[in-house]
RNA sequence: GGUUCCGUAGCUCAGCUGGAUAGAGCAGCUCACUUCUAAUGAGCAGGUCUCAGGUUCGAAUCCUGACGGGAUCACCA
């Protein structure tokens, strides 16, 4: 109860206000602020509302309940009213009593566990390709995500659809066959995923040159004739033309169609070569997984997935979810739900990517009997996500109305969007190394860890590049589109990972300095400093960012909070002497408050996926 | 065109269910390290919250419309 001083004075108010008036009020009707900081005060109730309906005037409604308040409620010791405001000021007593309470509470940076089953996923890479950018920001959404739904009291499962089959696995593998020469990671000490990736480049270079050949071909003519609309020139025509190319006259795309279907059968060899170079890419995932500090639970492949969801169509096309058309095909009608119609099967039979994402929702209940389900995927896939919450809800499922598509905008480079074509892809092995690298110089300059062993030091170094870049990336709202400087990512000053890193770091300075300091009574600490209320006002909120967070699925309200709280602190040590305090009472009370705001920052950090370093 | 997201300082972003004089960081200009780590702190400067209406005691926030930008509207995934 002492913990959560605002839902305290809330309900008092409450109370107050229906006694005293005899008008209805709930403790959840009454708005508390935090009283700005040109004010006196600690928290503010806004009494506009009270006004009109009392008739009475501010300044004597607002007079009266302070005064009421103060008299019923020890907590409070002062009040003063500013227009329609009332602002309450917390006695130091109960500072005192609240931070103890904090430092007795194993549960300060979680919600009791709610009973629920939530499954995030996350990731999902394609197999042909190393991980980017934009992968990075999915991922750290992803892992923030399920680390703050853990602390808000879920059970949670983290989870990742490995999109390993297809016509593009395949063009990588067609690649390797041809150029490769038996190649592999080990003989050419290229990363797993790097290396596969190359070959998914090259098999497009080899098909951008059989395509200009063909383009001189009288075959070419043909069809540029034909197929060309009024006024598009040549060039124009082809650019357009190429995916039906492909599919039509390229022997590379007949080669590539073909082993899929080779792979899809089941032919040995073809099996053999798939199991080779996804092994391969997944080495390489794994590194990059384990250098962002990442884990899954439960792995699904699209290889065992795409064929999931036909029997629910089945099913579904009896109960009259959906209906069949003339050519044989099956479509879901959403126009109750102001959507247009959606095919779920096509007409040979065949399953889209609708039919396997319904297909696997299905599966992970079977297999977990999950009650939510968060995917993080980009925000280009809205309509699918809505469509497919539409579908699940339709077919009864019973997990449907907790449905959360975490969609976030794409990452795009000061110059523009990353274009694979044009080379600006930013890979996320490089990126790491890169914000390692510049923690390190940064480093230099200091020599704080020189003391420590090389091994300690790099992974000091490894935390502090780390948190610049998650940071950097994580503070942003996932919905609003963000540009990634890269000069400004490895910044280590201001609103970054480090900044808010240092905090804690002078924490665990002054705490190696007092190892021997046993006092644990500030009950004789009389007058609290003002950075000290503010600092135990900040920690007062981290439970509501906290339970905010989880329900909007938004990391950056952890992130934001962790900045502020860090700032909180840079100012109060700055501003008072902890080791040094002016008496014993206020040092212990110093070390205490410094002690909880450090395993406040440190666990919130943890929920962004960065770690803490003792020094820097 | 339909749907949807975004638009706040030169730049990158906060601003919770409407509340007090719209806040940070970066960049720029000052100042503070014989004092617990200066990856810090203090200050100056920087704003028509895209625009126009509406609701309200009160709007950056809610509603409507316009403007600008993104995404999407595939028998691709």
């Amino acid at each position: 109860m002492s913990t959560h001083i605002k839902e305290q004075i809330k309900e008092s108010v409450a109370k107050i206000i229906s006694t005293k008036y005899e008008i209805d009020i709930k403790a959840s009707d009454i708005l508390l602020n935090l009283t700005k900081k040109e004010f006196e005060g600690d928290y503010t109730i806004v009494i506009f509302p009270y006004v009109k309906r009392l008739k009475m005037s501010p300044a004597v409604l607002g007079a009266e309940l302070g005064q009421a308040i103060v008299d019923e409620m020890d907590e409070i010791s002062a009040f003063n009213v500013v227009a329609g405001f009332v602002n309450l000021s917390i006695a130091d007593q109960q500072w005192k009593q609240t931070l103890g309470a904090y430092a007795s509470d194993d549960q300060l940076t979680t919600l009791p566990a709610n009973g629920k089953k939530v499954m995030v996923e996350f990731s999902s890479p394609n197999t042909n390709k190393p991980l980017h950018l934009g992968h990075i920001r999915n991922i750290l959404l992803g892992w923030a995500s399920s680390q703050i739904l853990k602390a808000a009291g879920y059970e949670v499962i983290n989870t990742q659809i490995i999109n390993d089959r297809g016509i593009a696995v395949c063009k990588s593998m067609l690649a390797w066959q041809r150029y490769g020469e038996g190649a592999t990671p080990e003989s050419t000490g290229i990363k797993g995923d790097h290396f596969v990736g190359q070959y998914y480049v090259r098999f497009d270079k080899e098909l951008k040159a059989e395509y200009a050949t063909w383009q001189t071909t009288a075959e070419a003519a043909t069809v540029l004739a034909e197929k060309a609309k009024e006024g598009q020139s040549a060039d124009e025509f082809f650019k357009a033309y190429k995916n039906d190319y492909f599919n039509e006259y390229s022997i590379l795309g007949r080669d590539a169609k073909e082993m899929l279907r080779q792979w899809e059968a089941g032919e040995a060899d073809t099996v053999a070569l798939w199991k080779q170079m996804n092994g391969w890419v997944y080495d390489g995932f794994e590194t990059t997984y384990k250098a962002l500090g990442v884990t899954f639970d439960k792995l699904y492949y699209e290889s065992d997935t795409y064929l999931l969801g036909k029997e629910v169509v089945e099913k579904g096309l009896k109960s009259g979810v959906f209906f069949k058309k003339d050519d044989g095909s099956a479509w879901v009608d959403l126009e109750a739900h102001k959507m247009d119609e959606k095919i779920v099967l096509r007409s040979d039979g065949t399953a889209v990517y609708m039919t396997q994402d319904i297909g696997t929702a299905m599966q992970r209940y079977a297999d977990f009997g999950i009650d939510k389900m968060v995917y993080v995927v980009g925000d280009e896939q809205n309509y699918h996500f809505k469509v497919l919450f539409t579908i699940l809800g339709m077919l009864g499922e019973p997990y449907a109305d907790d449905l959360h598509h975490l969609s976030y905008g794409m990452v795009d480079l000061p110059e523009g969007r990353m274009k694979s074509r044009e080379g600006t892809v930013v890979d996320a092995d490089d990126l790491v190394q890169e914000v390692i690298a510049e923690a390190k110089k940064a480093n230099d300059e200091r020599g704080e860890i020189d003391e420590l062993t090389a091994e300690e030091q790099a992974d000091t170094l490894r935390k502090i590049g780390l948190s610049a870049l998650k940071y950097f990336i994580i503070k942003v709202n996932p919905q609003k589109r963000m540009t990634f400087n890269p000069a400004e990512s490895v910044d280590m000053q201001g609103q970054t990972g480090p900044y808010i890193q240092n905090a804690y770091v002078r924490v665990q300075s002054i705490l190696r300095k007092s190892a021997d300091y046993t006092e644990s009574d500030y009950s004789a600490y009389e007058t609290l400093e003002p950075m000290e209320k503010s600092l135990m006002r900040s920690l007062g909120e981290f439970k509501d960012t906290l339970a905010a967070a989880a329900e909007n699925l938004d990391p950056s309200m952890i992130a934001n909070y962790a900045y502020d709280l860090g700032k909180d602190y840079h100012k109060f040590y700055h501003d008072v002497r902890i080791l040094k305090a002016e008496s014993e009472a206020a040092k212990c009370f110093r070390l205490q408050l410094s002690r909880t705001v450090a395993v406040v920052l440190k666990d919130a950090m943890a929920m962004l996926g960065i770690e803490m370093p003792e020094r820097m």
